[in-house]
DNA sequence: ATTGGTGCAAAGGATTTGCAGTCTA
DNA sequence: TAGACTGCAAATCCTTTGCACCAAT
């Protein structure tokens, strides 16, 4: 049993694209950095792409589609929502963000490229990163061979009531 | 740090009912023992309300809201889509069943009691449980002592390619 | 010229809502 | 009879699709 060191993403539509790292990145990401980062995974680098990168990894954070489109079309630029999705759908699959299923009703990304866990407070809707070192281990299961792991989501919900 | 024994669910819209359980369920479950586990969570046993939990209680299954209406209906009862819907919120909150957010354009309700994880594999879109046996040990996370920890989701997405 | 990418509006699909009718204590 | 519950259809919300236009090789 190994300790989990993955990174990763799935898309039921476009195929997976299993993506080990532990990448680190100083936020915020520059033009320059954002563009060789688009490089890395072989993404061609539009101007809507470049923009929508710029704004995910200012900080890290959880966005969903809905949010991304505001806050890149509020910075000034000019995006479509269908942009938005297909460029983040694109994202996910070739592991730039990391999908998060957490709410019902809307699908987040994650810029935060470290392996890690999230805490998510039912009362606030906040939702946050949590490393190794503060959960103690978690430990991946025993599989058949043919198997192959490419991606583990641990979610702590929690109350402050 | 301890090892996880939580089972419960969270719902945004009708609040959360916090449910420490590993209840042992010998599937499948008669009526009598529906009409007393609905009791127990102090639900009103309607016509509806028992079918569906007889229905989903025949065995641990992990299903869709359409599966469901699909599964109860077809057995001979008239359940409209809006009752199944409503009927499994209800469960979820009360902790009779537990959502699961995997699949991006579903929920599901897992009807397995026991304090467990999930396998999904990406390539069958199979969801199978596994236990802290099988996966080695989780810990949970050093917390504030204002948080408490309430759910636990964990879910390993494998290929076989 | 061909391929890839974008934008708009319409379509799709899961879930929720409004509200009238029904049951039950 | 009041309150709880159900069912239907319409509405809503997120996401995807179809397709025409634009850009770059």
């Amino acid at each position: 049993m190994t300790k989990l060191q993955v990174f990763s993403y799935i898309s039921k539509k476009l195929g997976y694209n299993a993506f080990m790292s532990n990448m680190s990145i100083t936020f915020p990401l520059e033009r320059s950095e954002v563009l060789s980062m688009l490089q890395h995974f072989k993404i061609s680098p539009t101007r809507q792409r470049v923009e929508i990168a710029e704004f995910l990894f200012q900080r890290p954070q959880h966005l969903s589609a809905e949010k991304i489109l505001d806050g890149v079309t509020g910075s000034g630029s000019r995006v479509s929502r269908a942009t938005v999705y297909n460029t983040m759908g694109l994202f996910a699959n070739k592991g730039v963000v990391r999908e998060v299923l957490i709410d019902r009703e809307r699908v987040f990304y994650d810029s935060n490229p470290k392996v890690h866990q999230h805490l998510y407070n039912v009362d606030t809707g906040e939702l946050t990163d949590i490393y190794d070192a503060e959960v103690g281990t978690i430990s991946t299961p025993d599989l058949p061979e043919d198997l192959k792991i490419i991606d583990t989501d641990v979610v702590f919900k929690v109350t402050s009531k």
